[in-house]
RNA sequence: GCCGGGAUGGUGGAAUGGUAUACACGCAGGUCUUAAAAACCUGUGGGAGCGAUCCCUUGAGGGUUCGAGCCCCUCUCCCGGCACCA
């Protein structure tokens, strides 16, 4: 079969679609609903666009092209991620700025972009790294230290000694950096950190106003982490101290024998002076040995990393106090161990001890040696004694609980046994969360500035009148003053070298003219702050700005987001399901409540949809290592990027996992030639008319039925991003045409373009122009199904003996029952059956099949 | 451990509770060719049979149903996320 020639039809195409109108969200038409197709911008890196990149951008370009094909005002826009680590290690590499780095990246993802024929919408365009759209980076920044959601913070963080920079928990995978694998230190340095975990409710609340697919919104809540609790305060035998415990279990309270303290407790110190005083009084050489002990435990425990501590991986160690706490519901005198199982940063960073019914708790206990008090039995089961950790009682009955005894566990024992405790002044109702705050500093030059600048005259004043909080992290904004709005941006300034400071400190510390300003509140000398902006603060409100790209005077017109909020469709990686898309989403919220977003838009994302992963030829990821990269120019090259494309959405479901198979592409690239012959045959020799009326003979040509049929299913599936199955649809529809060797108008030809147009732009441009129809078919309706086609003259029953297919009958469609049971009574294959056995029921689905039920 | 998603031919994958294996790849045979490649045609889940035909088959085992790949229960394994989180 004759390739079509995709290299000359693609240097046609491409030049026409540049600047085109049909691409172009228009602002405010009120002729057509709008539809906001959003699909994460790229961090352009050097090796160019992936072949990922081209699945995910494929699918939200087939999926935008539909949409306008059915009548919708599409905004479907593209812009850059661009500061990074990437870029300014290979700044520091080649000696050339990341400004001049960057440039050229887009410039070459812009080019393979058009070349894939995406119909992104170019005047949108937007570069996170531009100080026009920076500027407002850095005043949402302003905005949220202003709002006292951003703080000045000693902080022990998390430190990639290799990129020498600090490290959000979220980019610490398995205690090493997410990007560079090397295992992360902990360092206490002064950062800005935003509180988040201000809006975790929020940002749990506003899931249920989203259709987000089911395993971002788990993702989102699981990272979230809320639990639901009691704090309990436990007296200290022998000390004014108490030590505090939060819950989510305080039904079990009745069974606490211990309480466990993290080392880094900051009562470890009151507790050791406890334990001296009364050993004091008895007997002092025993006093030093406990003591000592206690002290080496602490060392030893230091000396851990904290990936040993909290990955599960090694053995809960622990050593008692020599003190007692008492439990307030009972009395009980429990010992107060030191353990490292506890985290010194969660909850109150001390846990109750209650071994039966914890796994971990359990095996404490035993190693040594500690009460163990059962609080819970099975209801079915009241003597059942726990014997083992495995056995973890769920819906059982309250034992050993006082007044508490024979409540289930654990809804009714839950809520009697923490309303009771919180009547009490040592027990209060307590939510935790599992995200933390935000650590917003990076040491690092290719960032948004920080836009604050510290005063110390004004800070001495400050300081004057305010009382320190006994918290372990204390802020320190006193000093500190957000840039005001009319000197922003703070622009990033030239260096001569881009290599970050061991001392910790980004490298525009080091250019003092830079560094040196004035105050914002009383004018006199001041500092810029150093440190930069996360790459997550360009993304957080980047979908705003392509509302309203040019805005100078806000980040972007209310009307203009009015219109075009919420984002309808967002496609990205579920790698971003508690980071950039969590970020993003509390951004939204706190923009919100400061008013600079719609008020009657809550939630910015209607929908997110995870794209799936292509793995290389081997069926492992892609990697530089393995060898395994597939790069798509080279297979533009070779099929065209319209088989590329095509490819791409036939591999398998679009959230799949799938490995790259060049012979698959062949396939495909096989089809499209197919299709292009088999219009390019049919439009041959004659002139074809426009309607049905041309096919002569049937009232219900073949074709109409066929060509009907696909676009029904093609537009119920592209709507779910069943791409796949679009296209097999397709081929299969194809294949059936060319067999039956009949005529076809060109209106019926043209539906077939419609259907592959979003996947192969160029072709079905020139096939469309072939056939007579004018630029472009993208801007052309969706065809209109005739429902009369839809509907069959003649249909295949199945028939049936207790639900075992026996016999396939034809027959008119609508065909009544009583006919039908006739009919099927006389097929040779069924009388067989039938003979001599009694028929007790018979099951008739309209259509489709018949049961006769018989008795065995 | 918790949460989310899976398991269907040699492979990627289709199947509103109603003919399982669509579509594609691969493979086999054929046409064309001196030959090969490409292209095209035919066949292709497993088993029995010359054959019509019959039996079996959607990770395992139960259940609901006239009928289950699909719904329910138990289990195994795989992928993704979270986790000494109290």
């Amino acid at each position: 079969m004759e390739s079509y020639d995709f290299k000359e039809i693609e240097k046609k195409w491409i030049p026409r679609y540049e600047d085109f109108d049909g691409y172009k969200g228009v602002d405010f038409e009120n002729d057509r609903e709008k539809f906001y197709m959003l699909i994460e911008f790229p961090y352009p890196s050097g090796s160019g666009l992936h072949v990922g990149h081209a699945f995910s951008m494929t699918a939200a370009d087939v999926y935008a092209r539909f949409q306008r094909m059915r009548g919708k005002n599409v905004m479907f826009p593209m812009g850059w991620d661009a500061f990074g680590l990437p870029t300014e290690n290979y700044a520091i590499k080649s000696g050339r700025n990341p400004q001049e780095i960057t440039k050229e990246v887009t410039d070459t993802f812009r080019m393979q972009m058009k070349r894939l024929g995406f119909s992104f919408d170019w005047d949108r365009e937007i570069d996170s790294t531009s100080p026009e759209y920076y500027k407002w980076t850095q005043w949402i920044f302003t905005k949220l230290f202003e709002k006292g959601l951003a703080e000045k913070k000693e902080m022990s963080i998390n430190w990639c000694p290799k990129d020498k920079i600090g490290l959000a928990n979220e980019e610490v995978i398995d205690g090493k950096c997410e990007r560079c694998g090397t295992e992360a230190e902990k360092r206490t340095i002064s950062q800005w950190v935003v509180k988040i975990t201000d809006y975790a409710d929020r940002l749990i609340n506003g899931l249920y106003d989203t259709e987000f697919i089911e395993k971002v919104k788990a993702a989102q809540i699981n990272w979230i982490g809320k639990k639901e609790g009691v704090k309990i305060d436990f007296e200290i035998e022998n000390s004014i101290h108490r030590i505090q415990c939060f819950t989510k279990f305080p039904e079990t309270i009745f069974g606490v024998t211990w309480i466990a303290i993290a080392p880094e407790h900051p009562l470890v110190e009151e507790i050791a002076a406890v334990r001296n005083t009364e050993t004091r009084n008895d007997d002092e050489g025993h006093s030093d040995t406990v003591t000592q002990e206690i002290l080496k435990y602490l060392d030893e425990t230091k000396k851990k990393s904290e990936f040993e501590r909290t990955s599960g991986v090694s053995e809960k160690t622990g050593i008692f106090t020599g003190v007692y706490a008492i439990n307030p519901v009972n009395g009980k005198r429990v010992p107060i161990w030191i353990g490292d199982y506890v985290v010194a940063n969660f909850g109150t960073g001390a846990v109750m001890g209650v071994a039966a019914h914890d796994k971990r708790d359990y095996m404490f206990a035993e190693k040594y040696g500690l009460e163990i008090v059962q609080v819970e039995v099975p209801e079915n089961d009241p003597k059942y004694v726990i014997d083992a950790y495995e056995k973890v009682i769920e819906d059982g009955l309250m034992v050993n609980s006082g007044k508490f005894n024979g409540m289930k566990a654990r809804e009714e024992a839950f809520r009697a046994v923490s309303n009771w405790m919180v009547g009490n002044e040592w027990a209060t109702k307590k939510v935790e969360y599992h995200l933390r705050d935000w650590i917003f500093s990076r040491q690092h030059y290719w960032g948004e500035p920080i836009p604050m600048v510290y005063c110390e005259n004004c800070a001495r004043d400050e300081i004057g009148g305010t009382t320190q909080s006994h918290s372990t992290t204390v802020s320190q904004n006193a000093g500190w003053y957000p840039v005001p709005a009319t000197d922003l941006p703070v622009v990033l300034p030239d260096v001569e070298k881009y290599l970050p400071t061991d001392t910790g400190e980004s490298p525009l510390a080091n250019i003092k003219e830079w560094v040196e300003t004035t105050c914002p509140k009383c004018g006199g000398k001041a500092r810029r702050e150093t440190d930069t902006m996360p790459n997550w603060a360009g993304s957080d409100w980047y979908f705003l700005r392509y509302c309203d790209p040019h805005s100078i005077d806000v980040l972007a017109e209310q009307k203009k987001m009015e219109y075009w909020l919420p984002v309808d469709v967002y496609v990205g990686g579920d790698e971003h399901n508690t980071l950039h898309l969590l970020y993003s989403r509390f951004i939204y919220q706190f923009l919100w409540d400061l008013g600079a977003v719609p008020k009657n838009i809550p939630e910015p994302y209607k929908k997110r949809i995870s794209h799936g992963v292509i793995l290389g030829p081997d069926g492992n990821r892609m990697s530089k290592s393995k060898g395994n990269v597939i790069v798509p120019d080279e297979f533009m090259e070779k099929y065209g990027a319209d088989a590329l494309r095509t490819y791409l959405m036939f591999m398998g479901p679009f959230d799949a996992t799938m490995a790259w198979n060049e012979r698959s592409l062949i396939g495909v690239k096989r089809f499209i030639d197919k299709l292009h012959n088999y219009v390019c045959t049919k439009i041959g020799g004659q002139t074809q008319g426009s309607d049905s009326r041309e096919y002569s003979g049937s009232t219900r040509p073949t074709v109409k039925i066929l060509v009907n049929k696909l676009v029904r299913m093609a537009e119920t599936d592209m709507a779910n991003f069943k791409f796949n199955t679009v296209i097999a649809k397709l081929m299969e529809t194809l294949n059936n045409l060319t067999r039956e060797e009949t005529e076809i108008s060109r209106e019926d030809l043209g539906s077939l373009i419609k259907v592959l147009a979003p996947f192969a732009p160029f072709v079905a441009e020139e096939l469309w122009e072939k056939i007579g129809g004018s630029f472009c078919i993208h801007s052309t309706p969706w065809p209109v199904v005739d429902e009369k086609y839809l509907v069959d003259e003649k249909v295949k029953v199945t028939v049936a003996i207790n639900g075992k297919m026996r016999a396939v009958i034809v027959v008119a469609a609508g065909i009544k029952e009583t006919e039908l049971i006739s009919l099927a009574k006389q097929e040779e294959k069924i009388v067989k059956y039938l003979n001599g056995g009694k028929i007790l029921k018979t099951i008739y689905v309209k259509d489709r099949m018949l049961n006769f039920v018989m008795k065995v």
